[in-house]
DNA sequence: TATAACCAACTAGCCGGTTGGTTGGCAAGC
DNA sequence: GCTTGCCAACCAACCGGCTAGTTGGTTATA
């Protein structure tokens, strides 16, 4: 196994430019290039160009499905959705490349990785849907959310978290991604709660049948 | 002028298969294939691949500024807004493989089209993007929407309609496009607007509240 | 001295685009 | 109504450039 620090900077330096360029855009020689390698020594670290990819996007459906796994198991089916809103738009916030190429490439992986790969990832991809969507379905069933098929709220949740680090460009400041993350998580949990919490004063919203609170959530697992 | 309709054989197929393929990974063999030409007869209709990667976003960058030419010039920011999301997804949902084409190619179209046919796109795009702002904007000013920034909106919204051709399966009953139309719209206006609408009588349904009419919006021109 | 790290030069195949044509329908001229 | 000429539509075969991956090594290091 090579020492993994020259690695790493040849899968990062393949992220930027997979963003850059598009997966098939990108050539080898110009990887090495940035690495500061012959385009032969990759070959030493990864047996194939899509095998970088393979990593690369294994790497991060890992990530997504480590969020998953932090989603507390009790509480309200709106915190729970909060929490895991808030998470996803910052770890998409964070990664930027990789989690571009990711979102860019996925939908071509049958045709682009080895079958075998390709397999893997749209397994943990389809796990990581149905648990959204059994977050979804829960609130909807406990009328905390609005009667919405979870898909279409599952993939608008999708699609803006994917277009997300295409446009954002992280500010100087370390820390100041706080802002874009309150907004998207509140521009998504508004769209899905049912109803707007009373206006703190004497009126009465309406339908405020603020349904069944302490529905205790059902167990679920999504990592192992 | 070639005869029109096999010009628009040859560039619906080659939506179809850019679509399913991707615009680099498609080849010109296997387009001419599809409509039962000979490669060389594409370059009589076609001067070159990227020509007619041209023609398919520049319709559909058309297509949705239309959209905006539409919205209304007068009624409150919300009705405004409700207006040019229903249209704008009863856009995306009728038109698969031409605007996942769009979506998907539109961030590559400095190195994959000639300079003067990508910066007329990307001008095109930028129209679009200002007329949206300023909707949002002047909604955000006049308290209908939430403080959120236009920006982070205007993102979202554009992820979540990129990514809906894409998982979207149109019903093969005509018109129950409906469905997802209203759930999407719904979500989206109910992610922005300030606060739900005070609930008219004490019984009444939330959601039909219908706020605060006729604050007179500018005038904005987004084609010609 | 063994092995990890590295490289210059090469190969094979693919693909956008070109060349140098052929074909078939249609309209002008007689 | 028959020839002639024209041109859009079409194609098989080819070209040149590019790129993933290979080969047959050399250098550095532990």
């Amino acid at each position: 196994m090579p020492r993994p620090s020259r690695r790493d900077e040849v899968r990062a330096t393949a992220a930027r430019i997979f963003r850059e360029q598009g997966y098939l855009a990108a050539t080898m020689d110009l990887i090495a290039d940035e690495v500061g390698l012959n385009k032969g020594t990759l070959y030493h670290y990864y047996p194939a160009k899509s095998a970088i990819l393979n990593e690369l996007l294994s790497e991060q459906v890992d990530a997504t499905l480590e969020v998953l796994a932090r989603v507390p198991l009790t509480g309200s089916g709106l915190d729970r959705m909060r929490f895991f809103v808030r998470e996803q738009v910052a770890l998409v916030a964070t990664k930027h490349d990789e989690l571009v190429v990711f979102f860019q490439e996925v939908p071509w992986i049958d045709q682009r990785l080895p079958e075998e790969q390709a397999r893997s990832i749209r397994q943990r991809i389809y796990r990581y849907e149905e648990f959204v969507k059994s977050l979804l379905a829960e609130g909807t069933r406990t009328g905390e959310f609005r009667p919405l098929s979870p898909s279409t709220i599952l993939y608008s949740i999708i699609g803006l978290l994917a277009y997300l680090p295409s446009w954002y460009r992280r500010p100087a400041t370390a820390g100041t991604d706080a802002r874009l993350i309150d907004e998207v998580t509140e521009f998504v949990i508004n769209g899905i709660r049912a109803v707007e919490p009373p206006a703190a004063t004497s009126a009465a919203p309406a339908g405020s049948g603020r349904a069944a609170a302490a529905a205790a959530p059902r167990r679920q697992r999504v990592n192992g």
